[in-house]
DNA sequence: TTAGTAGTTCCAATGTCGTGAACTACGGGA
DNA sequence: TCCCGTAGTTCACGACATTGGAACTACTAA
């Protein structure tokens, strides 16, 4: 099993965080975990949007996250923790990722209210 | 030749912007053409970042552009006027296209510095 | 030692991207 | 009207990325 990669501050990069926030299913994992206090495991996410996540595919989602810099994994045991690095990508890029979490917030509200209208 | 295609406000999509705008490449043009204050032609940008772009390569950009809802083309005889949707994206997400070009600003302004330190 | 859980790696199918070559579309002479 | 030059597009193909099932590793608890 190869060794967790973390990029430093500096080496991340805003192609890198616009490529991987790009996918829906990763732009909510990201969502999810910066909204949340504590740290959350892969597993928490093999449902999401009404539909099945493969296990392999997670993997891969969290593994592009973790390299662009967006999430911090350690293993614990037999799972992974995994947080938000917001703090610190806001250092680096001040307001880019809450502008981009405010946009798809509002995009989810949009589909949502399209939704109910039928 | 096919019609150019130019979504709705309503159609723009977030995962779309960040997918074209992750693309340095993408990202350069439409900072220059934001930042224009008349239109400019395709062949203004066959050389960005100290290389040649062949022309295929730019039509395919600036067709991403458009159809994520970025840019505005026309085409004026022989050749293609193109302006950015800033205005009208910022009204659907606000803060977003700024919040990403202040970021791209900030990497190249250190990647300048990184390079006159040698 | 065995069983179970959490996540990873491998690999093949599929999709996307970048590019040269050939093409279309238009305008301006002759 | 015909031809040429310019601006940009389309096609085809190779390179690269993404997906997901099957097999795997790593760890825990009994």
């Amino acid at each position: 099993m190869r060794p967790l990669v973390h990029p430093a501050i500096e080496d991340i990069t805003v192609e890198g965080i616009l490529h991987v926030l790009s996918d829906p299913v990763r732009a909510a994992i990201y969502a999810s975990l910066a909204a949340s206090e504590s740290a959350r495991t892969c597993s928490n996410f093999l449902q999401m949007q009404d539909k099945e996540i493969p296990k392999s595919t997670l993997s891969q989602h969290f593994r592009m996250l973790r390299e662009a810099g967006l999430i911090r994994s350690e293993r614990h045991g037999v799972e992974m923790r995994n947080t938000s690095r917001c703090q610190e990508v806001d250092q680096r890029f001040p307001g880019l990722l809450g502008a981009i979490m405010q946009a798809h917030a509002q995009q989810c509200a949009q589909k949502q209210a399209a939704k109910s209208d039928g």
